[in-house]
DNA sequence: TCGTCAACTGGACTCGCGGTACAGCGGGGA
DNA sequence: TCCCCGCTGTACCGCGAGTCCAGTTGACGA
């Protein structure tokens, strides 16, 4: 099983690499199995299908982004106390690992899957659905403690200004996916972060 | 060559509804034929192959795009002369646009395309960029005209900021196709909005 | 009236890819 | 010793894209 396992995460790595640069369609299973130096048959050992390989990837996928994100925030609230500062620190952070990513393809998998969901079963569909819930809970429950201490200067949707960061985030992989750019993710989560800046800065009422 | 005309814009008909509705990969050019009741020569005699219908489909729909932003914002400016508030209003009007799409799935072509890009020709993926680059163009150049009588609060990347109109739009409809929610794509354009109401609200420095 | 050309129809065929089925094989544990 | 897990290898199917091409229909000009 130790085998099993071995050889059904190099599948993954190899199929999400390849998904990653062409996206999903484009990908096929025999130029995964080509990769992974396996057979078809071995392939469909592992995965009823390319729905099931889908999955897998996404679950993993997702994951991992969590794991990121808790990290990202474990940091930065260890660097201040603060809610908006913690959140501000946190942005940053994850501006400057969305510049990091290697060879500037980091593609994030939710929009592709979404823009083709057509292709792929209820199961799948689903993943992507509850991982960017999670994430706009996780804002959504940020955005709450900054809120508590500080007022916004104007009213706003807390669950829509949680959502801006999800779709600052894909929004900017989209940008630099057409244009062939390598840093509109990241600049664009640094214009959410001077938002929230400006939306959360104490107001000039000293006088 | 009016036949000619009307039978391939027949096909542009079904083929972008049905692209809207499950992606480009999964519609087939059989579906199509049968939806524009003709044969497969005759697809093939106007298109002579998926990317041509492709190509087609891209430039329309980036044409009408390009009109609606435009009728949009001459509107704006219509009704306030100011810089910022004529951004301001035609944002609002975006975002009702957003909101009243028929059957909730207006999806831009846009972001399926980038992210399946390796299907598509160089002549496409072209297509793709420069329409984005021309949003940039446009957005970039109004926010020039406001900064230049509204000093912005906090120093901004005026180019990512242009791109942030376009990101926001691409990124909320990302979420709304996975969530299957229907106002992500025109709520974000009013945090957009209310972001640049922060930006360039005059300095309170009255005193 | 005839010829021509554009705009198709219809059918036969190739190819690649996803997916199925199944027989066999090697090695490690009970 | 036997069995089962994790494969290999091969043969086969269906679907959709794309090619080729021969033939039809109607408009229009000489």
């Amino acid at each position: 099983m130790d085998q099993k396992t071995d050889t059904r995460s190099r599948i993954l790595d190899i199929a999400e690499a390849a998904v990653l640069d062409k996206g999903f369609e484009a990908t096929s299973i025999e130029e995964i199995v080509a990769g992974a130096e396996i057979s078809r048959g071995g392939f469909f050992y592992h995965f009823k299908d390319k729905n099931a390989l889908a999955r897998a990837m996404l679950e993993r996928y997702i994951e991992t982004e969590e794991q990121l994100y808790d990290d990202l925030f474990a940091r930065a609230r260890e660097l201040n106390d603060d809610p908006l500062h913690c959140m501000l620190i946190g942005l940053k952070l994850l501006a400057e690992q969305l510049a990091d990513m290697p060879t500037g393809h980091p593609g994030c998998v939710i929009a592709s899957t979404a823009y083709q969901d057509r292709l792929f079963d209820e199961g799948v569909r689903d993943l992507n659905r509850q991982a960017i819930l999670g994430w706009r809970k996780r804002f959504r429950g940020m955005l709450d403690e900054i809120a508590a201490v500080y007022e916004p200067r104007e009213p706003v949707n807390m669950d829509a200004l949680g959502d801006m960061v999800s779709g600052v985030v894909e929004g900017g992989l989209v940008l630099q996916r057409a244009l062939r750019e390598h840093n509109n993710a990241s600049e664009q989560i640094m214009l959410f972060r001077t938002y929230l800046k400006l939306l959360f800065a104490p107001k000039p009422e000293r006088f």
